[in-house]
DNA sequence: CAAATTAGTTGACAGTGTCACCTAACGTGG
DNA sequence: CCACGTTAGGTGACACTGTCAACTAATTTG
């Protein structure tokens, strides 16, 4: 059946999607709901109090349209609030509701346990060399005006 | 602004995210105009002539809906050809044409190259310890029955 | 042989993502 | 100070990716 390892590009389409799948899976069995890229950006915010729209779209590397929406809906579940900019009119500072760290941590859970479940069986410097593999990937695609989506 | 490696789901993410985007500036500049779905089940098809529908499905691990609206459109497109099983009436064979062929040798350059361009600077050892801890953890979330999405 | 299972298909809809365009605020240079 | 260029946030439109449900017809099972 498989190919386990057959090339690079598969390989990472499948690692991708299976652990995306199993995130989702774990964030609904703690019925919260919420789809990746609003995780995300929560995610973003809390880590990172008085973000802009725009910061979080960079730091994600996703469209600012895309944020927007996004950052629109969890305005109105409640998860987070905007307060303006002293400094720019234009923006406003994002911060997490006490519900949104509540979630947050609900959330954090939920990612602990779906890496746990991917990694299961890697030691740990296995595990701290992936990472580091990872980013160095990360950082050339960045890196690459060909590459930058943002 | 980043703090790359802060963790595996962050990296991850954007790991995929970039390859993805790097994998379709290639293909864009090649005027291939195929999406990374469509890509894949071609490639699979390349690989494995006389697949079936189910068996691009399980193999890609997506469900069956989305493949044959893929495969419906890979047809139209004249990249692949069906023809009845003999041992299945309910089946077709699935065969690229010399059309798809050819197309899926510039779709092979153009993974080459993404793939190049997020590897620079990774030794061949490098590599292939990354593809070999990814398709660990590739079989991991295949096992585990709360994440196997197929 | 009837019932259960399976291969392929279609409908409906949600999530993810991009490009274009707009308004208002800010930054720059004369 | 002011005109002009740039930028932050927002919206429209649409494509891609993915899931679940339901259906028909063929195959398998007991």
């Amino acid at each position: 059946m498989d190919k386990p390892g057959s090339n690079l590009s598969d390989t990472l389409h499948r690692l991708a999607h299976g652990y995306k799948c199993c995130l989702r899976a774990e964030v609904s069995e703690r019925e919260l709901g919420l789809p990746i890229t609003h995780i995300r950006a929560l995610k973003g915010i809390y880590r990172n109090p008085e973000s802009t729209a725009f910061s979080i779209a960079r730091r994600m590397q996703r469209d600012k349209a895309q944020i927007t929406r996004v950052l629109k809906e969890l305005l109105n579940d409640g998860l987070i609030e905007k307060r303006p900019n002293p400094t720019d009119g234009r923006s406003q500072l994002l911060f997490p509701t006490e519900k949104g760290r509540a979630v947050m941590q609900q959330l954090l859970a939920a990612e602990r346990e779906a890496a746990a479940r991917m990694t299961r069986g890697l030691t740990q410097k296995e595990l701290q060399l992936f990472t580091e593999l990872s980013a160095r990937m990360v950082a050339n695609l960045n890196a690459d005006p060909e590459c930058n989506s943002n």
